[in-house]
DNA sequence: TATTCTCAGTTAAACGTTTAACTTGTTTCC
DNA sequence: GGAAACAAGTTAAACGTTTAACTGAGAATA
């Protein structure tokens, strides 16, 4: 068995409270008794039970992060990259993160999350979308309460996003630059925050260029921004308007679905239509052509959540604070001046 | 504040000691006190604390989840699948899963996962290849150890393993099938035990179909399994033998960097050269042509790990189990009949 | 009728820490 | 020279459970 503070403690011939204090420096302790003790705890290999820990102190060290499933099963690692942004930075400083999916179709039949209810966690971090009754009942239990790449409209709650705006500028901004003018979005559903901002950058730039915005190049009706609902948009797009030049769709998935239908319709990009993604997922330099995009620093908004974890843990400060990861424009080939 | 087994004991007028056999489902209590205290844990949404049951049973009910960094942070996403398998199975028994990584240089001067020494885990998972003095140094802490996807030669740990020689066996079959006689093998570090199971697996097919095994066709001198070492494999290979047809690869990175070199240097995919990979990652499909390999069920892997600890933990039961998940032919387009 | 059993609980110790409050001996101050 | 301050600890309660050992009343047994 491993030792506890009592071995240490009659080993050293002092009371436990004064390993507690040699463990937590505390200048009560004079320097010789102070060595003493460090000596055995180095002897006996002694290290404090965090069981013990967490129920004097009544904090727990874990922070719980949750996700639906499906965001967690996506074949790429977004989501996954942020988890681990996370978890590299709790390492640091001395936390666990306690991983758990939610079902995208959350119901108030289901159960919370459990470390919610036994008490292991000091706090919750919520990324991308989940459903909003599970928030009003995690809302209940007056956890500290922060989220990543989603926000619940008029909610109070520091969140750290993607600066999704300023990414649909750029990326907007870098088809004007190469000459283009009939320039087409697709989204997935526009409720979404952050399509429904990077459509805001598109129109933005535009605006800025003094190119006329054309509604009938904006297909944002698909439910879910994946490749296959980008197959189907293209197809509306550009069975519609011949004079499409460039795409940019609202994340990569979507770039990718309509890649694929501009090649099986005998386009060639970047010959005959420039297209630019969102998001800078693995597979996008493995693409024929490499695609160009709007690379998201993935691991650092999940540090950033840590970060603002912390600092609400300490601060006791819920004034909502606001943190915008900037973006970068990534130029491969699948872009051509005009 | 959350409700305690004291508020709930008060508000049912009873022992908590009763609330407690309550709790447990104990006969020893009559069905009216049961029903009378159900009630109010529910009326006070009364959850046990996790911290306290801890402290008093000297469990945890979490694992530990151990690999290296370089391993997690790989663009496929294979151990982090393996994980979501873990973790998956954990939840549906209630166990958390604490994950961390080390580093693949990991020295002995390196602190050692917290969550040994803090007793926050009843076991650890450990996947793939990790350090062996740090494998040394956690056996130290006595607690229960399954691996999975590596083993310690010789070691008597509990293991869940790919069935990689009946995959090697698999996929050299499917190009003698197809007509191949010059089968290349292009693997990594031959002494990584996956890698070396699957060149049996290749060694043996060649030899049950009465093919010549010509060691000019093997490249293992490469350090790493990935896709710049493939194609530098291939480049050696093709450079020295102008009359392989298929090339069977250690894994799916490996064989992406083949296709690459094979592609760069005029050759054509499938007409000129077969080529099977081995891992099936997400990628294979993005491919052109997508890539015909061994599918490896890696969410099965991390289910069976944990169900494997489950047993060890509940037994005790130290003798050697090894279990050994078998693997799928995909074809794909990327081989062709000669 | 006296003894033993069974039932349905209760009491109290234990798990391994932290920390407020106390103690005891030595300095410092006026 | 006595009070006050300080230094370096120790004592004991508390955190929220589990569980072995106990209790007291009524039922069954001899």
């Amino acid at each position: 068995m491993a030792a506890t503070i009592k071995d240490v403690a009659s080993k050293a011939k002092v009371s436990i409270a004064t390993v507690s204090l040699v463990i937590h420096d505390n200048d009560r302790i004079s320097p010789e008794t102070k060595k003493k003790v460090l000596k055995v705890i180095k002897q006996l290999d002694y290290h404090p039970s965090k069981s013990a820990r967490d129920l004097v102190s009544q904090k727990t060290g874990n922070i719980g992060f949750i996700l639906t499933d499906d965001h967690f099963l996506r074949t790429e690692p977004f989501y996954t990259r942020i988890f681990l942004g996370t978890e590299f930075e709790a390492r640091d400083s001395g936390f666990y993160i306690l991983l758990t999916t939610v079902a995208s179709d959350y119901s108030d039949n289901d159960p919370l999350p459990r470390f919610i209810l036994d008490r292991s966690v000091d706090g919750v971090i919520i990324a991308g979308k989940v459903p909003h009754n599970l928030i009003d009942r995690i809302a209940k239990y007056k956890l500290p309460l922060i989220f990543v790449d989603y926000v619940l409209e008029g909610d109070e709650y520091p969140v750290v996003l993607i600066d999704n705006i300023q990414g649909g500028i750029l990326a907007t901004n870098h088809l004007i630059d190469y000459g283009h003018k009939n320039i087409a979005f697709i989204g997935g559903d526009i409720q979404h925050p952050s399509i429904y901002n990077r459509l805001m950058g598109y129109s933005r730039a535009l605006e800025n260029a003094g190119i006329k915005h054309n509604d009938k190049y904006i297909h944002t009706t698909s439910p879910y921004p994946d490749r296959q609902n980008g197959y189907g948009a293209a197809k509306v797009l550009f069975k519609k308007n011949k004079n499409i030049t460039a795409v940019f769709a609202c994340n990569d998935a979507m770039a990718i679905g309509a890649m694929h239908y501009l090649k099986d319709n005998g386009y060639h990009i970047p010959h005959d239509v420039s297209i630019i993604g969102f998001d800078d997922v693995e597979v996008d330099l493995m693409l024929d052509p490499p695609l160009t995009t709007i690379r998201v620093p993935k691991i650092d908004l999940g540090t950033e959540a840590f970060r603002l974890m912390m600092e609400v843990l300490k601060n006791k400060n819920t004034n909502r604070k606001k943190i915008l990861v900037p973006v970068e424009l990534i130029i491969r080939k699948s872009t051509k001046k005009l």
